[in-house]
DNA sequence: CTATCTGCAAATTCTTTGCGGTCTG
DNA sequence: CAGACCGCAAAGAATTTGCAGATAG
């Protein structure tokens, strides 16, 4: 099924309503396939006459990760970023902290080992956050400032 | 060298001052020896009298990071959590959701496929962030309501 | 003595909530 | 036509910043 289908589906399991903004938040979500802020939709809405109220944005853009369809990239600093998860599978992270470029990687054997690592702990695993933070190979080779490795969680 | 003289020898580089609000921070976090977060600090300073003002405690965390003295560790949701670094290497986080226990965890394998990956995509590494949200093994026993499992990066 | 600190209060940033009118199923 | 939505404005949480007097080197 396709997204807007699977989004119908999950608003009628849960009595909501398929209204005339969540479609639009919707299409837009599919037009930019990519990540995005919650303030870049807004901007694109405003620029095209289209005025969508921040809170409606915030509680759609909620059902839609609780329908996973969209996941949300919970940055350290500032904005949350969002990507559409239509048919994607899980995958993690390098953010660029020169440009703001998101890198996605993906490796079976991590995800392995974290699951590995969980039941070791007797830990039931919900959901996880990968992120690694640096330069990537654009800002590194444009002498950005101090790109000095360091150890973090 | 213990926590107050890297500390100290990080101030005097940096023509900064030891202060007395600075040095009793440290002595509290000393004290600590585990997660804490901003709050935590305040509280323990407001129950024993001493008035330590939040900008304050903010301005001499983030020195303390700096100084690579301590962790600060970002929650997606809420406070961010701080950890001393005294003489410890690195690791990463299983954060109980119902409980807010921290298990640290540490994995040379991770650590290193990691690297691997920021050097296939030509990134250069500054820091990391490895968090696994679940139910730890007591939540889990004491029928905390639905652990279900669900992707996420 | 001078630059850095401290506490206070106000500002910021991103997101959430309360409310009165509107629309969907 | 009832319950869910929308936009607006105001609230919220956690942290940061500006300022005037205090203090360390």
């Amino acid at each position: 099924m396709n997204a807007a289908g699977r989004f119908a589906r999950y608003l009628s399991t849960n009595r909501l309503k398929m209204t005339r903004t969540r479609r639009a938040i919707l299409e837009e979500i599919l037009a930019i396939r990519g990540h995005f802020t919650a303030d870049d939709l807004l901007a694109h809405f405003r620029r095209r006459g289209r005025d969508v109220a921040p809170a409606t944005l915030y509680r759609t853009l909620a059902r839609l990760v609780e329908a996973g369809l969209v996941h949300r990239i919970d940055m350290a600093k500032g904005q949350a970023r969002y990507e559409p998860m239509f048919g994607r599978h899980h995958h993690d992270h390098m953010i660029c902290v020169s440009c703001g470029k998101i890198i996605e990687f993906e490796n079976r054997t991590i995800e392995r080992i974290q699951a590995d690592v969980c039941r070791r702990k007797r830990f039931t695993l919900v959901e996880h956050t990968h992120q690694l933070r640096g330069h990537c190979a654009q800002c590194s080779q444009n002498g950005t400032p101090a790109a000095r490795p360091r150890g973090a969680s």
